[in-house]
DNA sequence: GTGATAATGATAATGATTATCATTCTGACT
DNA sequence: AGTCAGAATGATAATCATTATCATTATCAC
């Protein structure tokens, strides 16, 4: 990204105003309510290159990827299987136990991705 | 799954004869191999179905979905970003504190997915 | 054997994402 | 101010894994 031009610059705003987790539908959806119509590939450039950038995070769902911002600590995610919802959590011991994992494979660590899919809260008390 | 079909039992014995972690096509290409050929819409669905009963396990990847057999302990995967190569490993540690994660969120756990994304150790030994 | 149910397989459809490509924008340099 | 090159944009087509459709076939209980 050489660039960080006026639409990469709207969709960098629609993710930094809110704690959502965004596809490129939703973002694009979002920037035309405010006026801002852009293309839906230039969406998906978008979000690739800010994330690339670092200015904000992916996280690869099973059916798409999403996006947000990138000022928090790093985390992972619970994500409830009957309504969609996804909640963070911060455990840095997990952290440590990865690297030394990895250590043990002589594998050079990159990243991860730690899921946790089960029932939320608030969908426990539905069926009553 | 009512029934454990001949198509099925073959897809099963496909991925019980080995360590790999296969996608549809793979599969579809070995039975065809077998000289048992089997439509591509009935690999998805055996497999599907052998997932559901237990029978295979899957992983979600970022593009496709992977089966292997069940019949390991638990475990979790690295993944070398180089070659696609996949690593197992186990460490119960982690599972503790993920449930232990879950619980501060009343969360009702049901699966999880770990994954380590990096360097494997031959691909570490390329560019020299 | 007959009928209900499930599975199969060829093919179409879906949905997220990426590729194409003509057009527009931007910034650096005359 | 004008020119040029490289990037970015946006409409649209293409891709690719997966699922849906639907007519046909297999299987099981009676
Ligand atoms: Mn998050
Ligand atoms: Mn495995
Ligand atoms: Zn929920
Ligand atoms: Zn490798």
């Amino acid at each position: 990204m050489q660039k960080l031009t006026a639409q990469r610059q709207a969709i960098l705003d629609v993710i930094n105003r809110s704690d959502k987790h965004w596809d490129a539908d939703e973002v694009a959806y979002a920037l035309k309510e405010n006026d801002t119509p852009i293309g839906i590939a230039t969406v998906y450039r978008g979000l690739a290159a800010l994330a690339e950038q670092g200015l904000i995070e992916s996280i690869q769902l099973a059916d798409k990827k999403r996006y947000e911002r990138a000022d928090k600590k790093h985390h992972d995610h619970l994500i409830c299987t009957d309504c969609g919802d996804i909640e963070e959590f911060c455990k840095p011991e997990i952290e440590k136990l990865q690297d030394l994992v990895a250590s043990e494979h002589d594998f050079t660590i990159q990243g991860h991705q730690l899921l946790l899919f089960g029932i939320c809260i608030r969908c426990k008390g539905k069926g009553i």
